[in-house]
DNA sequence: TCCAATTCATGCATTTATGTATAGGTGATC
DNA sequence: GATCACCTATACATAAATGCATGAATTGGA
């Protein structure tokens, strides 16, 4: 090996990286954890140690050169490698004490998560959890949990997912509220009621429309990002919205729309990264949650 | 990106690397430059950062963990990635002035460039070059030269070659020994004759069997690694060696023996890397070495 | 068994890098 | 066109890493 080859400061590496993916310096500081004159100093000084100009310095912000443009794929392989050092040395981890972060969606981080932690403490006291509540979906390769449960099956070959029972998802609405809208008997009887989506609507319409409902996008009058929320203005007399039956046990007050409307099945996924699963406190949260949801 | 994954120290992983590919931490200091204290505290520190204890300290020297064996490689790949970036830096050098390192056999290196190189001086004065003359083959890969002059064409994609011209080699020797075995007429009268062997002298066999000549390993009693050294004993009349035309031509009071023996024609490919011949001064180079030699 | 060579660990002075505070400049918005 | 929000660059005090010198321990060979 030629080291002379790679003795430029590595670390620089990560700033110019970092630099990149943020869009600033003053980005890039906030997203590291360092400060705008270090990371300045250090781009500069990977500039003068490879003998490139990595930055346009126009303005008030900077813009990759072509050369530049150039090295950022190499940069980023090399993140990515640190990356798998990370995940493989967090697999090592032996210890049955410390951290483990499960991301989930909002709903199931609410009203199904906290029991099963509870068992969870029972077992093993000296694990930390932290539930990361998130409704999007790319936290494992970004590092940002450990665990996560999905309802779509993961596809990425680095992770490994374990499918979980399928749930039934039925419509709920107080008993208030489909008096107001007359007590609907057939779907046709739904066209005037209100239902409430989670996230955008034009998101949730074709699940609606996909279980045979008579919807419109008029129809979805109230929504939110959160299915806390969402179930909230349900439980409020709001409107009409989606629930696995699960989650609909829990909430008192609360009646089916049409008990004779057949439900929707949707799986679920637990899901781990291939090297994090062999650390022994991940394994552990990782089948326990399997034992419990499944 | 999670950043908070990766900000271990990255110089640390090159110390590690370094001290795994090295055998100990002062040969990973003698290689990189640093000193024994610095790579030891740097590799304690990565293991504090990662919580993976990397090596076993036992007695003088250091060995691995099962934990740390399984680090190694991403490890590697992340110095890879760092060697790209290397390369791809070079590349980008659009300066005419500067280091062009290039790495041939001996007995190129002292016959056949030095001409080559007089006049590239001519045409380009700002280049400094390096000839870094060695029989070793994966010059390039280790990042050791920029450009290299092998005999046999190179298979790794990464690499681009250029074939030069075919050259012929013959048998020599000094009308003195010649005179001493007989002055042979016939490939039988050469049973008894020394030849000089370059490399090995298992390595040198087959290639005389090849041309047809009855030796046996008894036939060649001196040989050196270097090309140049073997030469040389051909000049001081100690056996008959094999050497190209060209620079059989350049050596006085050496004739061929028996001149009606078909000559061995052998390729010469120049070589460089993809990313490295964008670089305009190494672009230069090879070019005039492919016009010079070609 | 002893000696030489080589290894890793530690204390200390010096060099190097970092953060804080601040200045200077640019682009978007009202 | 003035203001605001945001960006980069620089000076200086502090914190951190490095190299040097040295010590302690182990291996291999005479």
């Amino acid at each position: 090996m030629n080291w002379n080859a790679i003795s430029f400061d590595w670390n620089h590496v990560r700033a110019f990286l970092a630099t990149v993916e943020e869009g600033s310096l003053s980005a890039a500081a906030r997203a590291t954890g360092q400060t705008q004159p270090t990371l300045g100093r250090q781009v500069a000084a990977l500039e003068e140690a490879i003998g490139v100009t990595l930055f346009e310095r126009v303005g008030r912000s900077l813009t990759l050169t072509t050369s530049g443009a150039q090295l950022v794929d190499h940069v980023r392989a090399m993140g990515e490698a640190a990356n798998r050092i990370s995940l493989a040395a967090s697999g090592q981890s032996q210890s049955i004490e410390g951290l483990v972060r499960i991301s989930a969606s909002d709903v199931l981080s609410a009203y199904q998560l906290p029991p099963v932690i509870a068992q969870l403490r029972d077992r093993a006291p000296g694990i930390e959890v932290e539930v990361v509540s998130s409704n999007a979906i790319s936290d494992l390769l970004r590092r940002d949990a450990d665990i996560a449960l999905r309802h779509i099956r993961p596809e990425q070959p680095e992770l490994i997912a374990r499918k979980l029972a399928d749930s039934d998802a039925y419509l709920y609405a107080t008993p208030d509220y489909l008096a107001r809208v007359g007590n609907p008997k057939v779907v046709d009887d739904l066209k005037a009621a209100n239902f409430i989506g989670y996230g955008a609507p034009d998101e949730m319409l074709p699940h609606f429309v996909a279980m045979g409902l008579p919807l419109t996008r008029d129809n979805i009058r109230y929504h939110s990002d959160s299915g806390v929320v969402g179930w909230h203005m349900v439980r409020q007399g709001l409107g009409i919205g989606v629930m696995s039956e699960h989650v609909a046990a829990l909430t008192p007050d609360i009646v089916r729309v049409m008990p004779g409307l057949p439900p929707v099945s949707f799986p679920t996924w637990l899901v781990s990264h291939r090297e994090l699963i062999t650390s022994s406190r991940i394994r552990l949260v990782f089948d326990h949650l399997a034992k419990m949801l499944g």
